[in-house]
DNA sequence: GAAAACTACGAAAAGGTTTTCGTAAATTTG
DNA sequence: CAAATTTACGAAAACCTTTTCGTAGTTTTC
């Protein structure tokens, strides 16, 4: 039950504290017989460096801190997947927080972690942040912060992203390119950058095809959650205002599937009254009926990059390089299904 | 950058670094002016204690392990929220590991978290680990363990439950209920518990209700994961082998969605043709058309019970008081959808 | 006014590891 | 063979906090 130590290890063998140490981590300045005893009786006797005094003495704890805004939510389990996979690789563990949206609790736990003193954090901000000082606070303080997804542009630092606009133009252009003359679009909260890039990405592709953009046609979440409901709320309220839409792109998967279930209800056509693309490819999305062509967000690789990247940097520290703040925007892909023609 | 240590502060005013700690934790041995001194100063120079010599000093990190099959999974990432929630009620971190279903990665994560020092270990265990040394070790070894949903029996540690058995049996008898006269039963993994305890409720039910149980009924999982894509296999070996079943109760709620589509790509009505009850209540159960009914469980509550368990065994050992294991079995319902009459 | 009690502080150990630097003894070099 | 180098180890500081115990000085008690 009590834990060995290596000064019991030394008096054992009636050597010092040092070169025990220096034994157990292959040091050249202890020989090899030496070597050989120190091992054996370490592993006879089950010794586990007391990772409390490593921490102390190194500065670093091999643990990183990630702050999610939610964690019940198809695309950032995936991203959290990602990160603990390639944080095994390297021998790094992840405490997790989560956020939910609440800029209060993000700084709280931004708090938290360094007063843990992780090597590290990465982040996805939440929709409320506006303030940034909590994060840049970490950056003074000689930490590395890799923010992915959602992000905050005026920091510097790494971050890990998708093109949302260059996406969402390719989701309406693909509504064009089958056929739709009057498009939609479901977007996110007002204040949420990926909401604005996404609603941008719309605009724009209206805009090189020669569509008249209408802002009545652009519908705002109200509860603010992206939720299902939202999307039931939203498409019978665009039935009532405009009849002759015939797509619709939307900000996210569920309230896209929100926005199919009522349509289904209505009697609404899908795809033959109306197409739908959503945004994301959550898991839900391919197994409803109809299923929903969408815009597929890399969540794990995602994940798997912002560690790289923390990773490197947390490399680039220790050896006293300069560091590199890297952006690194990573491929969607258009996913058809039977919500489009 | 360079952080504040109690030293700087009991220079700067000429105290000692015992009397800096004393007062910042307000012991009575420190008169109150000394004491408001020394707190504005910790306030002014922005000091945090060193969290690695405290952990060393007091020998606990306020850091729990959580080792769980899957991340990408709505039961789990609720368990994981719930857990969340409530650790940080109480101040603590929690490092989360996924083991991916493979015994010898819990195996892996167990070390690494005693070997991390972790105050204490929240588990459900793999399907595949049948060697519970690892997890008694953690016993010996004085760390608190609790287990939730994929639990060893035989461990001697506190274990928060649903009645799988009672669960499958509520879902079986609801088929019976509505009028379903053969019932086939698509099971999980063989040498899961919670398969087998689903499984024996599944068979109590239409033993209670004098059915004669049929073991050519009961269709495992082949691919093994309790996947959509295994859904729609077994469902449409069942429309070769059985024609008259007329009601099917599914181990997991994405098996149960495969075969749902399964039967609607052959045209089989559900709930006309055939009833099917789920298990687990995944929100996508909700949207899919039909609904599915299910059975409920309560992933949230159960990571809450669970870490408030070990918050108790650590409170418990820390006054060494004896430490009570507890069962903890919560309650699940019966939520009546659209896929059953 | 001496004994007892209290107040407010400090010294020092302990927690366990890592790493630098110093130094005997052994070996090599010219 | 003396000088230079190499080999193999140990002492000790450093990382920073917590807590026990001791004590000088002050106040209370009979």
């Amino acid at each position: 039950m009590s834990q060995v130590t290596l000064m019991q290890i030394a008096e054992k063998l009636n050597i010092s504290v040092s070169t025990v140490s220096k034994a157990l981590k292959d040091y050249p300045d202890v020989s090899d017989k030496t070597k050989g005893l120190v091992k054996e009786l370490a592993k006879t006797l089950n010794y586990q460096p007391n990772a409390f005094a490593v921490n102390l003495r190194t500065k670093e704890s091999k643990t990183i801190g990630l702050i999610i805004p939610a964690i019940v939510h198809h695309f950032f389990s995936n991203v959290i997947k990602g990160i603990l996979a390639q944080a095994e690789k390297k021998g790094y563990l992840v405490i997790i927080l989560q956020s939910n949206e609440s800029y209060e609790l993000e700084k709280k736990q931004i708090d938290l972690l360094l007063r843990q003193r992780v090597d590290g954090i990465l982040i996805s901000i939440a929709n409320t942040t506006r303030n940034f000082t909590h994060l840049s606070d970490v950056i003074t303080q000689g930490k590395p912060l890799v923010m992915f997804d959602k992000i905050a542009k005026i920091l510097e630092c790494s971050k890990v992203v998708i093109d949302d606009r260059k996406a969402a133009k390719d989701a309406t252009q693909h509504l064009i390119d089958t056929g739709c003359k009057r498009i939609a679009h479901f977007r996110g909260p007002l204040l949420s950058q990926n909401s604005i890039d996404r609603f941008l990405g719309y605009k724009e592709a209206l805009e090189e095809n020669n569509f008249i953009y209408d802002s009545s046609l652009v519908y705002i979440c109200e509860c603010g959650d992206s939720s299902f409901e939202e999307g039931k709320f939203n498409a019978k309220k665009l039935l009532q205002d405009h009849k002759d839409v015939d797509g619709v792109f939307i900000n996210t998967d569920l309230v896209a599937i929100g926005a199919l279930t009522a349509f289904a209800e209505m009697g609404i056509k899908v795809p033959d009254d109306i197409s739908i693309v959503g945004f994301s490819n959550w898991f839900m999305s391919s197994v409803i009926s109809p299923s929903l062509t969408t815009i597929n967000q890399p969540g794990f690789e995602m994940g798997k990059a912002a560690f790289k990247q923390l990773y490197k940097e947390l490399k680039q520290r220790k050896k006293s390089k300069p560091v590199v703040y890297e952006k690194i925007i990573l491929d969607t892909a258009l996913v058809k299904r039977d919500s489009t023609k």
